[in-house]
DNA sequence: TTAATATATAACTAAATACTTATATAATAT
DNA sequence: ATATTATATAAGTATTTAGTTATATATTAA
């Protein structure tokens, strides 16, 4: 694993809002809305963040009818394995059936 | 382990000189005059990034004289510990003799 | 078709970052 | 004491980042 890689992913995640989508994503599906309410930032703003775990390889997408469902990637790299395992949980944010998405 | 201290530690290091940084560092102790020829950055700019690391708990350093030398805290937070564990270990730095610090 | 909803993209802005050069501090050598 | 060397701090600047609002796209509902 490179140096550039690494530098890629860890930019990715050094970030408080970054790191809770994470934390939140460890526990299944997650969608766009939902993230809005428990970040407290504007949906774009979210599918800019989204959009950056993403690009590092982090996180992937599934198409639901109108929304999104993001999910943890199942092959990660040593390094995000690592990081992972030491991000512990939220509590399950969304896609439970509480909420209309 | 908190959301913010690993925001701060992973801040830390995504920066790919930082990374660099600490390859060399797994190799033993490192003194600045080295990281300026092996980063290609002026001297100014390595002390930032060391301050960098040092200041989220990750490098600490010994007076030598003139000069200090940095080196890997031993107690990593676990976070730390799985990211040290991927990065590979730069080429002997320096204060392996053949340099004048 | 039209309206409503979920998400993405674009354009902008404020703050943070990572350098630079200049200068300060501290230890050693002459 | 003075000069030299190693490192740190300060001040300035260009770039990156993370948000904002406005708008576009796409799906569903009426």
């Amino acid at each position: 694993m490179d140096y550039s890689l690494m530098e890629k992913q860890l930019k990715a995640v050094a970030d408080l809002n970054r790191i809770k989508l994470l934390a939140c994503l460890k526990n299944g599906e997650v969608c766009v809305c939902d993230f809005v309410d428990i970040l407290g930032i504007s949906q774009p703003a979210v599918s800019q963040q989204l959009r950056k775990l993403k690009e590092a390889g982090i996180i992937t997408e599934r198409k639901v009818g109108t929304w999104k469902h993001y999910r943890l990637v199942e092959e990660q790299t040593p390094l995000m394995r690592g990081i992972l395992e030491t991000i512990e949980p939220m509590s399950p944010c969304c896609c439970t059936g509480e909420k209309k998405c």
